[in-house]
RNA sequence: AGCUCCGUAGUUCAAUGGAUAGAACAAAAGUUUCCUAAACUUUAGAUCCAGGUUCGAUCCCUGGCGGAGCUACCA
């Protein structure tokens, strides 16, 4: 980064010096491997406006930077490109920065932002599946890359704990459970909450396709299926406080709070605070009225409050239902109010699936007509949905991959290798469970964030998530290498190594790490993990040729001993500095 | 129907408008008396179609085609 600023700048200088037409911006790219040198200059955009061609050009910057700089030896000149050669005193002063730096990579910034990052976001009617798993990934990752640049982030989320989702389970486990509880049953709160829900659907089907037959269309029939109604007569009572329901949802969520804290637990994220729909709805619902009052929004001959979108190019939006109760939109409105007056902040990420477009759309255009100026530092977050090969996960019909089961079967898979390599030795059980756990959640994390967030996934359960190749467990495998040659080590390595030539791997390794502080400015700027993760690949692919290709402790000269173990203990904290921005742990052996 | 996102090897993913479009898995071949073979080295294989802008297009624009999503008094 400062490399290509401080070239930039004498570049900037020598063109002044030979030219009329000033320039400051020049294109850079890594030189292709097959081309000798190690930054490229892209000339072919100077060339119109300087009248002059590559040749010229490249004669005139390649020179003045040899001659003005320590950094470029030399420079080739192959059609438009002007290939730069660095000095070997370049890497060796480099890699003595990047060995005393824990945190490389990670950086301040002049404009540090207190940002809220919102993920998860679960309703608490079901267990999470693995469409929740990308959102927290995303949102825990992004959160720690945001840090990384420097800026301060509150991680929380909005749990819908009120709603009529919520009272169909409700209604479905009063009629149908026997009072069923986590206790008797062994379920998982959740699961158990989830499976009444399911159930909910089974019989609301089975009543509309009773009032079909009794010769109700197919609309009415849906709307009148009795125990709908039943379930929106319990939302009606739960927002008049009605004590039985009340006491009912209380319990019921209880036991889904406690199924969700295991699976974050295991999942390995974790809040810094929790909003409730529940808390925030009431917030949202005084705000809509205050608009409705102020005319922003208009009321319908039902009593329904809508707000009139038509001139941004959008429709009429329901904000309060003809009964009064809440809508999803009139809670977000008022967690959104409530955050901003909790925290100082700059700006807030919503990470919530590409389903949801339009409805941030509506809810960040509806913030500002409230006359809130920060509505325009919200930002949805938005990722592409996780898709089985038959299509849309479908929690109501059960056709879902399970968080709990999945994160379940990838250790058992990780076991499996795990065992079968036999390189455990020394380990105990508790601490082959740990890392089969650590190896199984790698697979997982790092095959959903290497894809980039708007791109849709398909998982097909049938086909295994790979443990070989461009995956997690191969970064960190190649960590766990490092740390064997760094426990192997015998000699002291702070020692500061000046003259050793690197060859042409070590080149090549040098220059992948020193990507790192940009990759991570990029991630933050994108809010994308997947370039970390690429990075990550990019860096470990070039270490284990570097390796394969020349021994590290095995070399008979002591300072390319001293070179190469401090070159490799760098890797391996820009492996460890990467994947913690993925929220992957790195283990010591495996 | 309208709007939004996505179309790259058989499959899963890369490629700030730049050089011969890179990897992995699957397929084929090789590497272990040597610091961890979950590794390394080879081989074969792809930009949905048609125009346009540009010195140069996988990338930008227009029009098709294909997939997904949204346009709910669901969330």
């Amino acid at each position: 980064m400062r490399i290509k600023q401080s070239l930039s700048d004498q570049i900037s200088k020598c063109i002044a010096e030979n030219y009329d037409v000033p320039v400051q911006e020049f294109e850079f790219q890594a030189t292709r491997k097959e081309f000798r040198g190690d930054l490229t200059v892209v000339l072919f955009p100077l060339l119109k406006k300087l009248r002059t061609n590559p040749k010229d050009l490249g004669l005139i910057i390649g020179d003045h930077l040899k001659k003005n700089t320590d950094l470029v030896e030399d420079f080739a000149i192959i059609q438009g490109f002007l290939n730069l050669i660095f000095s070997n005193d370049h890497f060796l002063d480099h890699l003595n920065e990047i060995r005393k730096d824990e945190k490389y990579g990670f950086s301040k910034t002049k404009h540090p932002k207190e940002v809220i990052v919102e993920f998860s976001s679960p309703n608490t009617n079901k267990p999470l599946h693995l469409g929740h798993i990308r959102n927290n990934l995303l949102g825990f990752s992004v959160s720690r890359i945001l840090e990384a640049n420097g800026h301060s982030v509150v991680k929380t989320q909005i749990i819908n704990d009120r709603g009529i989702h919520i009272c169909k389970s409700m209604v479905a486990w009063q009629k149908y459970s026997d009072g069923e509880t986590p206790e008797s049953s062994g379920l998982k709160g959740d699961n158990l909450v989830g499976k009444y829900y399911v159930k909910f659907d089974e019989m609301y089907r089975a009543e509309v396709q009773n009032l079909k037959e009794k010769g109700h269309s197919e609309k009415e029939a849906a709307r009148e299926a009795p125990i709908l109604k039943e379930a929106q007569e319990m939302l009606k009572k739960w927002e008049d406080g009605d004590e039985a329901v009340m006491s009912l949802w209380n319990k019921m969520n209880n036991w889904v709070y406690a199924g969700f804290r295991a699976t974050y637990q295991d999942l390995g994220v974790h809040f810094d605070k929790n909003y409730f729909e529940s808390e925030t709805y009431l917030v949202g619902r005084s705000f809509v009225k205050k608009g409705l009052k102020e005319g922003y929004f208009f009321e319908k001959e039902d009593g329904s409050v809508w707000v009139d979108l038509s001139d941004e190019g959008l429709d009429e939006k329901l904000l309060l239902r003809a009964d009064g109760t809440a809508v999803y939109i009139t809670q977000d409105i008022g967690t959104a109010i409530e955050r901003v007056k909790d925290y100082n902040i700059d700006k807030m990420v919503y990470t919530v699936g590409n389903e949801q477009d339009y409805h941030f759309k509506v809810l960040f255009i509806i913030l500002k007509k409230l006359g809130f100026d920060w509505a325009d530092q919200l930002y949805h977050l938005s990722y592409g949905m996780v898709n089985l090969p038959e299509g849309k996960m479908k929690s109501r019909e059960g056709k879902v991959v399970d968080a709990d089961d999945l994160m379940k079967e990838m250790t058992n898979t990780a076991q499996e290798i795990g065992e079968e390599l036999g390189k455990l030795e020394g380990y105990d059980e508790v601490q082959k469970l740990k890392l089969f756990r650590e190896i199984g959640l790698a697979a997982l994390k790092y095959f959903i964030l290497k894809v980039e967030p708007t791109k849709n996934i398909i998982f097909n359960p049938k086909e295994s998530v790979d443990f070989q190749g461009n995956t997690g467990p191969f970064i960190q495998y190649t960590y766990a290498r490092i740390q064997s040659i760094l426990r192997k080590t015998t000699f002291n390595i702070d020692e500061k190594v000046s003259d050793h030539q690197l060859n042409t791997k070590e080149r090549e390794l040098m220059k992948s790490m020193m990507e790192f502080p940009e990759t991570v400015q990029q991630a933050g700027e994108q809010q994308n993990p997947a370039l970390i993760a690429n990075f990550s690949y990019e860096l470990v692919k070039k270490f284990n040729s570097f390796y394969q290709e020349h021994p590290i402790l095995g070399d008979n000269d002591h300072t390319t001993k001293v070179f190469r173990v401090q070159l490799a203990k760098s890797v391996g904290q820009t492996i460890e500095n990467a994947f913690y921005l993925l929220g992957i742990n790195v283990p010591e052996r495996m």
